[in-house]
DNA sequence: GTAGTTCGATTGTCCGGACATACGCATTGA
DNA sequence: TCAATGCGTATGTCCGGACAATCGAACTAC
């Protein structure tokens, strides 16, 4: 009697192209998240071990290993020695990202809308000089943006970037937000410095958001690094909580 | 005239110990992490090249890289292909882990007190229930806790635990703080879905929190993760915004 | 029946090499 | 003067192999 297959990745028709410019344990890897995340790899289920899976695809071991490395790095996969390789369960998942506003409702399926309310060139206030590594006064731009969704408004955002890194025009900015511009203008984002908190709206704040004064307000500051090290962005945003919040997922580092 | 030196490595007295049971690329990155925190090596100096830190540690390449890809991980170096690796500034650091409350004002240097209000088993409601994944009013852990700062009410926790996963001692609680707790159980932690929002303060609330009716409140809600997909806490905390917030570092994944 | 031991399986670590690719700089050419 | 080219250098990718450490289960001994 045949003994049943236990290893999931055989019927999984994994392969990939020598002659592709994209790395192997790249394409491994992309495959293999594809199928967890379309169900054929079932959570909990134990993946075949490595050297069998790199001697089915003509890979070696080091190539494999990568892949498999990469998406555990993600969290979704767990390895154990002398065990194997396992599929996290499907509750675990979704990445924290350097993410926008933009994008996060972007994907939730709601594209929000944006109204540039200011997009000019000022001098620096002492707060926005100190996050950026400029000296008090000298210019920056500052743009100011109000998230709408339905029509209503959800968000307030103020941000300062240094003067002469990117030209941003009120039109691009409406349609597809600031991280995403920065990436397309050559920027390397590399890590940003949050701040999350709460307070009672002001006056002004209550009557851009659409809120009583004094009402709870989230608050968010934020200064963006792009990887030589430069602050490239700071930001104070204002969220009506009713209607936004921040949801994200943290890894442990093993 | 000899030329000066460019590589900084040279100068740092790096050495492996094989006879050590702790991987030698442990080793090798936790001497450069320790020299890049010691100011040893400044930030945006480039490290000598790959090959040659290998040949003078006695390592092989796949090793040495193996080091600095850790360390290019959490955000301290970055790789440039054709130019080098490089640290980076020194604004620019501190992770974001999955640590407690009591872990992170420890860091900072304030001993939080902790008060165990109530710990005891209850049956489970229904958004605890959900979130751990058990049936509605199956018994579970509820601890609630008053954390403090200077005698003074900072946040108000309350958590829920699977019944039968550890025994929850009130004066262990107090001393050291769940998340040790559950590590020191042989629990390995593996991921956690939050979600930080705000609100106004109910009565009860504020008459916990020493804030008024309706004042500004910062709240989170956590599910914590362990590496087989089992949810092993569910807990929703509130926090005097004046008194908390949310700091971390966030990296972009390249 | 229970506790301790052995053993197979699997990942973890490490090696030494090879070629590809991209960046910065100097050289060359218009 | 300025742009295109070529070259050195560094990281990126990949290979095939070796041994160690650990887990789980089957086995043995009491």
């Amino acid at each position: 009697m045949p003994k049943p297959e236990v290893d999931p990745t055989v019927s999984l028709d994994l392969s990939v192209d020598r002659s592709s410019p994209v790395p192997l344990y790249f394409q491994l890897s992309q495959q293999l998240e594809a199928a967890i995340e379309h169900g054929a790899l079932t959570p909990g289920s134990l993946l075949g071990n490595e050297i069998e899976l790199a001697a089915r695809l003509g890979l070696s071991r080091p190539t494999v290993r990568q892949a498999i490395q990469s998406l555990v790095d993600k969290g979704l996969l767990v390895r154990r020695r002398g065990v194997g390789t396992q599929v996290v369960h499907s509750k675990v998942r979704r990445p924290l990202e350097l993410s926008s506003l933009y994008d996060d409702l972007e994907a939730a399926g709601q594209r929000p809308a944006t109204k540039v309310l200011v997009n000019t060139v000022v001098p620096a206030p002492a707060e926005a000089a100190a996050a950026l590594g400029v000296a008090e006064g000298a210019e920056v731009h500052r743009v100011e943006r109000l998230r709408l969704t339905h029509a209503e408004p959800m968000a307030y955002l103020c941000n300062y970037l240094p003067s002469g890194l990117l030209d941003l025009d009120t039109g691009q900015l409406e349609a597809t937000g600031l991280y995403r511009l920065m990436r397309a203008a050559g920027i390397t984002l590399h890590s940003a410095r949050q701040s999350i908190g709460a307070r009672a709206a002001t006056a002004g704040e209550a009557e851009r958001l659409g809120e009583d004064e004094g009402a709870p307000l989230l608050t968010m500051e934020r200064t963006t690094f792009d990887d030589t090290g430069r602050a490239v962005e700071f930001g104070t945003h204002t969220y009506r909580p009713s209607r936004y919040s921040f949801e994200f997922q943290l890894l442990v580092r093993p």
